[in-house]
DNA sequence: AGCTACTCCTGGTAGC
DNA sequence: TGCTACCAGGAGTAGC
């Protein structure tokens, strides 16, 4: 699924192609895509503006847009599981999964694809009305060690359910949260109040670590639906650890990869390397 | 506070 | 081959 990777690679794909462009008429594929705004509405609120910028903030794309210079509210984008954001000539087909359609001045078309229809794009006039509840971002610089360990011994959750909550760390998803734990070996089920200083240091540095490898190899393409925008997959799946590998050997020590179920969530883990109680130190 | 269950969706796949 | 049943999964919400 799109992820932080994923959708920082979006937004670098994206960029050039958007800023500086002024937004024309809107083609709505699947209302509940726009969050709960009106077609008419959106319409009336996206017309007529121009991309100033092109960010991304956890896993959400933000469209700044401006009106003679003056800010006029954003475009957020959310992929969720399937979504898809690309620019394409005006006759592109809009085919069987496209949700929003909006005209570019330059004769292009930026388009929303979503099979599942489980992605948003919400035009808003305060970005904190979307983005207001996340934590921090793992990749910037007020996410610290100190900072991190503090956080982890202020709540009394499971790794794996904390680290996948937006509001306690923006941007991880069930893929690079199984990754980060593997590299740092720790249990999905490990309680976040029992981390140690040493050991919260280690998953603080196997998070920013496989964030940006991923996003240096353009994120992962495990099903037929993620693609960059340029229609090519990501490659990180080729040095998943453990995700996708159940059964299959560890790359550190051998041991076969299990499967459980964490929080609903589909879980792998390595037994060896990933203990439920860590070893006693001799 | 934290946990579980449920909802939204549909392409892909396992099983027959 | 063709059909059906089930699953994945980010995030919001409800209920305990």
């Amino acid at each position: 699924m799109p992820e932080l990777p994923e959708v920082e690679t979006v937004a670098r794909l994206v960029r050039p192609a958007l800023v500086g462009r002024r937004l024309g008429a809107v083609t709505v594929g699947w209302e509940r895509t726009l969050g709960g705004l009106a077609p008419a509405a959106f319409a009336r609120a996206v017309a007529g503006a121009r991309v100033a910028a092109v960010g991304r903030r956890a896993k959400w794309i933000t469209l700044d847009l401006e009106r003679a210079g003056v800010a006029a509210g954003h475009l957020c984008v959310h992929l969720r599981m399937t979504g898809r954001l690309e620019v394409a000539p005006r006759a592109t087909a809009p085919g069987p999964w496209e949700r929003l359609r909006i005209a570019l001045d330059d004769g292009r078309v930026l388009r929303f694809i979503d099979p599942r229809k489980f992605g948003r794009v919400r035009f808003t006039r305060a970005l904190a009305t979307v983005l207001g509840t996340l934590g921090p971002e793992p990749l910037g610089d007020e996410f610290t060690p100190a900072g991190f360990h503090a956080a982890l011994r202020a709540r009394r959750r499971c790794l794996k359910p904390l680290l996948l909550d937006q509001a306690f760390l923006a941007g991880l998803g069930n893929i690079y949260v199984d990754e980060a734990l593997h590299r740092a070996r720790l249990h999905p089920l490990a309680r976040s109040e029992r981390i140690a200083q040493e050991a919260a240091a280690g998953l603080w540095r196997e998070i920013r670590a496989v964030l940006a490898e991923a996003i240096e190899r353009e994120g992962s393409s495990f099903d037929t639906f993620y693609r960059t925008p340029e229609g090519k997959p990501g490659s990180y799946q080729e040095r998943f650890r453990v995700y996708g590998r159940t059964g299959q050997p560890c790359r550190t020590c051998a041991t076969p990869i299990r499967y459980l179920t964490v929080g609903q969530r589909g879980t792998h883990v390595c037994p060896r390397c990933q203990p439920r109680r860590p070893k006693a130190r001799a």
